[in-house]
This record gives structure tokens, C-alpha cells and sequence, in this order.
RNA sequence: GGGCAAGUGGUGGAAUGGCAUACACGCAGGACUUAAAAUCCUGUGGCCGCAAGGCUGUGUGGGUUCGACUCCCACCUUGCCCACCA
């Protein structure tokens, strides 16, 4: 058979054929044997898959078959990240019904992942808009709900009025709704929440646990959580003495607080604004800046805005009485929603100081200006130094004085040391169809009832009319919502909103481990087996939201007593985009490569080898529509290795060493090397790319190698070519399970042992070694293995080129880095 | 503004204290061919030189070291994440 498309598209249907009807990538939990959970990122089904995919699953499959190979028991699931709002926009656009969409987007990314050969476990897949998946959903929030973890609360929302519905932050542009183009709007809501917050410490903490994940996502969860500890300083109203609590973690500037600022939210400003002269001119104020989004309150170079409220506030620390501002740079959210504002130390407050001509005073010396006053600042000063007019604590160096004057006012009741945490308990409510219903009934009589367990799963109701606008469209499915109390059996109605798709999300490795359990989320003792995932690989997008969501879920199963582990990923990769001309691909920038084009005309192992050949996994790749050729002309090659020099010997000589010649030497040591290159790269840092160079060094080896007729050799050549197709497995898996076939070899090379190197191959008698004269390369002399010094010396020094750089210069030093390097200072 | 990456030939990249540019792409020349494709061979950082060879070279400037792409300091550029977080 020739190398030619039509041929491999031919094979990897035939490969693919034998893996799925023989169940290949089947597994079971097993205690006898050693696992390896294998898991990517599940998709949003959103049609045919696109190069990210390609990238993400084409690593993963790798790693699912060199730990097959390395004899584990490796569960590789896959699955689809279903419920959204994409199916939902589709099915408004298109009149269609968003589970006919999304199941048929499903059909046709299987047929894409088979058509790549993915090893995947196919009784194991799960869609999580199905209701078997989402029932457990509902079934884990009601476990929340019973342990106080799921609240509902008030809170602010996007609000489009045009289209009565709420928007996602994604869905606000330019304070306009993406739809509809109507100005956006904030309006009070009820919402569910969950309580990640109980979680801060122990996720925070656990960071420490997760020695195998990328430095930088520890980090952004880090900051995400975000812990910073500070000073509450209690300011007192002058009028009533009501306590101020005020969150600063500069201590150290407080002789230096001018006033005081309250977010328009605070809930003392009402009181503190009534009857005030200003009253109307506040209240017009506030409703303003609370009418304003959030994303256009936060961003970035936003004009302070602030109004004096009348009222006054005494430092604790001295008694000075302050004014008491309202703005809009103080978010309620935040710390204590008030601050004590030190205009001279901090450049937010300098700027509205500026603005709003508020007195300043210099509490921190800049050791290289030491005469600066306060008005003539132009900015901040921010760095650290002594302090200045501050009483008792004159002199002290910043650092110091934010413990001292921490533990002085706490002594005397005056604050206390506390830490203030960035992470926000999360909003899992959404106004939407295509989501899991949360399972929940309002009663007049018994107020808000949780649905038994006994009659989940709360069905999403089918066929239903999705126009996009007024509000909720299960708001209007009046035989959904009408329901009769599950406690007084009176009327009563179900919650509407539907849960955020990060809460499905963060728990589907779970039902992974046992897919398809109809009495349970899963069985425990399968979990303890398979669970934590081992390598987990997917986008750095979502380094901080779904690894979060995953890590509290992980913990508040484990809280119930069903999971016995802190953490779900032990190893994480996430891999890098994919690019083209130096842009991200994107349908509106029109630098899409389709992967089935691609594979229309290279097949699925060559699209696979370029995309690990290409780049490190963790960093961009460039798309190169030449480059690719080279990957199928490698692939032809080993075609042509195993077809042209893999002779079979009938008799099996005894392998002699002694009679090796040094090309023998030389080809038995590079099968060797290259055994220990792609294992270590495999199971290291999952460095395909340098694995992949190294088994192409070995096959041009291995090309330019002749046998001679002599048997013996052709042992050795077989050697080589076989390790090729053994090391090339878990990369161009359909062409190597047709090359293992025709090598008469046994089984099936999915299944074949992975081959283990000799170290001893390895050892050469003969060294070439490099030698430095000053620092620069002079000569490379011929050395034994391990010599000693002397023996270096002498033969360094005897060698043509040394002797002339040496001249009659005395040798000042000799370093000798064994079998590697000599350098010779004179 | 804060945090984290990264900067190496025409291109993707390799080397993480020890021969800079492995492996590949591209390009150039050659073989085969009526021709082309495919395939194979040779060359390919820059400068000087007919050559042997020499000098130079990993964003910029400094430092540590016998020796630095690699470690340290400062700066420049690019990318990503976070951001009125007190």
C-alpha cells in the first residue's frame, strides 16, 4: 500500500472502528491495579470543534495512552459543558428548541472526536443537560441549602428594561444591552447565593497543596481570594457617637486621616443625610451613582465624585473631628464600605482631596524631600519612611509603626487587627431557560420549602416558546411553576431562575468515576479509587473561576463525609491558544483553520503531530499551513521505514555485542537514548515537542544505518524501527496500530508494553570533551570515560591547537567538569 | 497602578551554569524526470577571508563566575491576569 490520503483516511476509519467496537478505552475501577485518571476540560457543544479543541484533547490523549501503554489503569472521560446561554440565543434566533440544538451540536463534536482518534472511554459520557446529570445538581444544592451554604439575598443586577431580562456582565457593552442596544440598568433582585466564603481560608490555604499546577494560576487564585490584613478603626459620629468601623491596611498614616468616606450604599448615610440642609442635593447624589453599573463605577480612570454629608467623625486616635464624605470611589462591597481617607499617603484619596479642596496633612517623611508640605504635592507619597506628626510615634519607620500603632489601638479599644477577604460569596442565580431549575418552592403558608429529595430531579419543562424577552421564560410556563406544597399541600410556586453553568461544572469529574448511578451522584468507594484526577489539562481561562468552583465543591463533598480528598487536580497543564498570522483564531478576525479540512487531507496523525510538534504545550502556537507538510512527510517516512527496512529474521541470533561495529554502537544507543528522551518528556513537563525531535533524530539514524546482509544487524535495525512505532503510538495512534499489524506483532500497540531503556546502552567508553582556553572554545579532545585529572591534563595539554593557544603561559587553573567540559585558565 | 510570563537565525522552536541555534519549516543549489509533483542529497546567524580560519552573536546596560541564553541588579518591549480592594 502507497502512502496517500485516501489510504490514511482509510486506516484511521479502520483503527477507529476496532477501538470503539472493542471497547478499547473502556475502564473499571479496579483496586488491584494502579490508575491514572486522565481528564481535559469538557467542551461547550457548540458544533464542529475548532483548533483550541484539536490542541486541549490531542495532549491529553497523549498522556491517556503513554499511561496505558505504562501499564495503568487510566480512565479518560469526556463529555459536554451543555446548558447556556449560546443554545438559548440560538434557539431565539432560529425558533428552535435549545435541546434539539445542543444534542445536535453534541452529534457532531463526537463525530469530531472520533474522527481524532481520542481514547476515550465512551460509556462514561455525560451531557450536563441531561436530567440524570442535573438532578445530582440539584441534589448537591440542596445539600448546601440544608447546611446554610445556599442563601438568597438581595442584590443589584443588569437590567435591561427593554428586554426584561437580566444580563450577564459579558452581555453589557458600553452600559448598553448587547440585544436590543438599550441602556442598561441596575436593579435589586432577589438571587441565590453560595457561601464560598466559608471556604476563603482553606482554599487559600491549600494553594499549598497544588505543587504540580502552573505558579501563575496559584497566583491568580491567590489574588483572586485575595486576603489582606489590616486595622478596623472605630470613628465615632460626633453628633450620636454611632461606631464607623473604617478597613485600612495602613495603619501607620492614621495621624494623617483628614476624613472620612462612606460608600453611597452604606446604610448610616441614610440616617446621617436626614434633615441635613444638603439633603436633596445628597439624595439627588447618591441616586446617581447607584443608578450607574458597576463595570462603569470600577473602571479604571472614572472621576471621583463625592458630596459632604454635614456630618462630622472623630478620630479615635486624637480626637480630631473630620468631615464625613459620601463617594463614589468607596465600594460597600469591600471592607467595611467606610474609609478614613489619608489624602498625603494614598493617591485616590490625594486625587478627590484635589478635586474637593480637603485639608491634608504629611504623616510619612520622603527622606529625599524632607521639607515637602502638603500643598505643594503632586501626587501621593507612597513609599515608606519615618513618621512625622504623629504624637508618640514620631520617628518610628513605617513597617514598624503599622504593628505598633496596631497593637496600641487595640490595647485601648480603638480597633482591632482583622483581615478583609477580596473573594465574594457567588452568584449562582439566572433569569434564563436553558439551565438546571434550582430546586426550591415559595408557600405562602410555609414560606421557602426546599423540593424533596424523593422528587428530583425538578425537570427543565420541553418545548417551550423562547422569545428572549419578558423576564424568565419559565416565569411563564404556568405548569411549571404552579406546584402544591411539599409540606401543606397547598398552592404554591417554584423558584424560576435556573443556576449559573459553573455550578455543573464543578463537580462532572466526579459523576465521571461513575457516570451512569441512577440512586446516588456517585458511589463513594469509586471516587476513593479514581479520584484526584491526575493530569488535568485545559485553557488558562479558567485559571481562577472553574478551578475555584472545582477546588469548593471538592471540599464541601468531602465536608459531607462523601469524598475523602482536599483537592481534585493534582497535575494541571493549561495549554496555550492557537494562533494564526499572530492572531487568536476567531470566526470575526476570519483566520479560522477548520480541523476537518485539515484532516480531509492530512488525516487525524498528522494534524495531531504538528500540533505537539509545533510549540510546548503551555505557550502559543503559530498555525502554519507548510509546517504541517513536514509533519506528513515524517509520518510518510516512518510509513516507509517500517515498509522498506523492517525485514523479518527467521532465526533470532543471539545479540553479541562484542561484534558490534561503532555504527552499531551508535544506532543501539540512540534507541536507547531516545526510549529515556520521550519517556521522561512524557511524564515530566509534557514536552511533546522536544519528544517528538528526538524520535525524528532516531529515525534519520536509523535510515542512513546499513545492514550488510548481516542478520544480526537486522535485529538491531527492526529494534529501532519497532521502538519508532512503539514511542510514536500515543501521537499518530492509527497509523502505528497499522504499522504493529504489519509487523506480525502481537496485539495491538493501544495495548502494548511501553518500552523501558537500558541505562547501560548509554554509557559510552569514549568521550568527546571540550576544552576551554580563557573561557573559549580551543579543542575538542577524544577522552575516556571518567578519566582522571591527570589523564586530562596530559591529553589536553599534548593537543596541537592547546599548545598554541597556551604558548609559554603558565596554567593558572584546570577545571574539569567530568565527560563534558576542561577549562583551562592561563 | 499591582501581579505573572516571555524576549534566541528568514520562521516555529532547542539548550536552565559547560560546544548557542538540536529538530523542523522556509529558502538556495544539485540528483532523478521529457517536464512537473513527490522523493533524495548538499548548504543555510552575521561580518572578514579564495581557503584554512578568525571575529562576533541569545532585547539593552551592568554584575557574579574559569565559564552566563541560563543566576543577580537596573532598564526597554510584548503578552496575559487583576484592578478606585482602602
Amino acid at each position: 500500500m502507497s502512502y496517500s490520503t485516501h489510504d490514511i483516511i482509510k486506516i484511521e476509519k479502520k483503527w477507529q472502528d476496532y477501538w470503539r467496537k472493542h471497547k478499547i478505552f473502556s475502564v473499571e475501577a479496579d483496586p488491584a491495579k494502579k490508575k491514572f485518571y486522565c481528564l481535559e476540560m469538557f467542551p461547550y457543544p457548540s458544533g464542529r470543534i475548532h483548533m483550541g479543541h484539536v490542541r486541549n484533547y490531542t495532549i491529553a490523549d497523549v498522556v491517556a495512552r503513554f499511561k496505558i501503554m505504562q501499564g495503568f489503569n487510566v480512565l479518560h472521560p469526556i463529555g459536554y459543558d451543555a446548558f447556556g446561554q449560546p443554545a438559548e440565543n440560538a434557539a431565539i434566533k432560529n425558533n428552535t428548541d435549545p435541546a434539539k440544538w445542543t444534542h445536535r451540536c453534541i452529534d457532531e463534536m463526537r463525530r469530531d472526536f472520533i474522527r481524532m482518534g481520542f481514547s476515550y472511554d465512551w460509556d462514561r459520557e455525560l451531557a450536563t443537560c441531561d436530567a440524570d446529570y442535573y438532578r445530582w445538581n440539584q441534589w448537591i444544592f440542596l445539600k448546601m441549602f440544608e447546611k446554610g451554604l445556599a442563601y438568597k439575598k438581595a442584590s443589584p443586577v443588569n437590567w435591561c428594561p427593554s428586554c426584561e431580562t437580566t444580563l450577564a456582565n459579558e452581555e453589557v457593552i458600553d452600559q448598553k444591552c448587547w440585544r436590543c442596544k438599550n441602556e442598561v440598568q441596575q436593579k435589586e433582585l432577589e438571587q441565590w447565593y453560595l457561601k464560598i466564603t466559608d471556604y476563603s481560608q482553606q482554599l487559600l490555604d491549600d494553594l499549598r497543596l497544588l505543587g504540580n499546577w502552573p505558579a501563575r494560576v496559584c497566583a491568580m487564585q491567590e489574588n483572586w481570594i485575595g486576603k489582606s490584613f489590616g486595622v478596623e478603626i472605630y470613628f465615632r459620629e460626633k453628633e450620636t457617637g454611632t461606631v464607623i468601623p473604617v478597613f485600612t491596611t495602613r495603619a501607620d498614616t492614621i495621624f494623617g486621616a483628614t476624613y472620612v468616606v462612606l460608600a453611597p450604599e452604606h446604610p448610616f448615610v441614610e440616617r446621617l443625610i436626614a434633615g441635613k440642609p444638603q439633603e436633596s442635593q445628597l439624595r439627588e447624589f447618591l441616586r446617581k451613582a447607584q443608578s450607574m453599573s458597576k463595570s462603569l463605577r470600577m473602571s479604571g480612570d472614572q472621576r471621583k465624585e463625592g458630596a459632604f454629608t454635614g456630618a462630622y467623625a472623630i478620630n479615635p486616635v486624637n480626637g480630631e473631628q473630620v468631615p464625613i464624605w459620601v463617594a463614589d470611589y468607596v465600594l460597600m462591597e469591600y471592607g467595611t464600605g467606610a474609609i478614613m481617607a489619608v489624602p498625603t499617603h494614598d493617591q485616590r484619596d490625594f486625587l478627590f482631596a484635589k478635586e474637593h479642596g480637603l485639608p491634608m496633612r504629611i504623616v510619612i517623611k520622603d527622606s529625599r524631600r524632607p521639607h515637602l508640605k502638603a500643598e505643594e504635592m503632586t501626587e501621593a507619597y507612597v513609599e515608606s519612611g519615618e513618621l512625622v506628626n504623629s504624637h508618640q510615634f514620631n520617628g518610628m519607620p513605617n513597617e514598624e509603626a503599622k504593628k505598633n500603632i496596631a497593637g496600641w489601638m487595640e490595647n485601648n479599644g480603638i480597633g482591632k487587627v482583622t483581615a478583609h477577604w477580596r473573594l465574594r460569596d457567588w452568584l449562582i442565580s439566572r433569569q434564563r431557560y436553558w439551565g438546571t431549575p434550582i430546586p426550591m418552592i415559595y408557600c405562602d403558608h410555609c414560606g421557602l420549602v426546599p423540593v424533596p429529595e424523593n422528587q428530583l430531579p425538578v425537570k427543565l419543562p420541553e418545548k417551550i416558546k423562547i422569545t428572549g424577552e419578558g423576564g424568565s421564560p419559565l416565569e411563564q410556563c404556568e405548569a411549571f411553576v404552579n406546584v402544591s406544597c411539599p409540606v401543606c399541600g397547598e398552592k404554591a410556586r417554584r423558584e424560576t431562575d435556573t443556576m449559573a453553568t459553573f455550578f455543573d461544572s464543578s463537580w462532572y469529574f466526579l459523576r465521571y468515576c461513575d457516570a451512569h448511578n441512577n440512586k446516588a451522584i456517585f458511589d463513594p468507594e469509586k471516587t476513593a479509587y479514581w479520584m484526584p484526577v491526575d493530569q488535568y489539562i485545559g485553557g488558562i481561562e479558567h485559571a481562577i473561576l472553574h478551578l475555584l468552583y472545582s477546588r469548593f465543591f471538592t471540599k464541601f463533598l468531602r465536608d459531607t463525609g462523601l469524598l475523602k480528598i482536599d483537592e481534585p487536580f493534582d497535575r494541571l497543564l493549561t495549554q496555550g491558544m492557537v494562533l494564526k498570522d499572530g492572531e487568536v483564531m476567531s470566526k470575526s478576525r476570519g483566520n479560522i483553520v477548520d480541523p476537518g479540512s485539515v484532516i480531509d487531507h492530512y488525516g487525524a496523525d498528522t494534524l495531531r503531530l504538528f500540533i505537539l510538534f509545533a510549540a510546548p504545550p503551555e505557550d502559543q502556537l503559530e498555525w502554519n499551513d507548510s509546517a504541517i507538510d513536514g509533519s506528513w512527510r515524517f509520518l510518510n517516512r516512518v510509513y516507509q521505514a517500517v515498509e522498506k527496512k523492517y525485514v523479518e529474521v527467521k532465526q533470532e541470533p543471539i545479540r553479541n555485542f562484542s561484534n558490534f561495529d561503532e555504527m552499531d554502537h551508535e544506532l543501539y544507543r540512540e534507541i536507547h537514548a531516545t526510549i529515556k528522551k520521550v519517556t521522561e518528556d512524557f511524564s515530566k513537563d509534557l514536552k511533546f515537542n522536544t519528544a517528538i525531535s528526538q524520535i525524528m533524530i532516531l529515525m534519520n539514524k536509523l535510515e542512513k544505518y546499513q545492514v550488510e546482509d548481516s542478520p544480526e544487524k537486522q535485529v538491531l535495525l527492526n529494534e529501532a524501527v519497532k521502538t519508532v512505532v512503539l514511542l510514536l503510538a500515543p501521537i499518530a495512534p492509527h497509523l502505528c496500530e497499522e504499522l504493529w499489524q504489519g509487523m506480525n506483532q502481537k496485539g495491538i500497540v493501544s495495548r502494548a508494553d511501553w518500552p523501558a531503556y537500558n541505562q547501560e546502552a548509554l554509557v559510552q567508553a569514549e568521550v568527546l570533551m571540550v576544552v576551554q582556553v580563557n573561557g573559549k572554545v580551543r579543542a575538542k579532545i577524544l577522552a575516556p570515560r571518567d578519566a582522571s585529572e591527570e589523564q586530562l591534563r596530559a591529553l589536553a595539554l599534548k593537543d596541537g591547537k592547546i599548545i598554541e593557544y597556551l604558548g609559554d603561559k603558565p596554567v593558572r587553573k584546570f577545571i574539569v567538569v567530568p565527560n563534558k567540559i576542561i577549562s583551562i585558565v592561563v
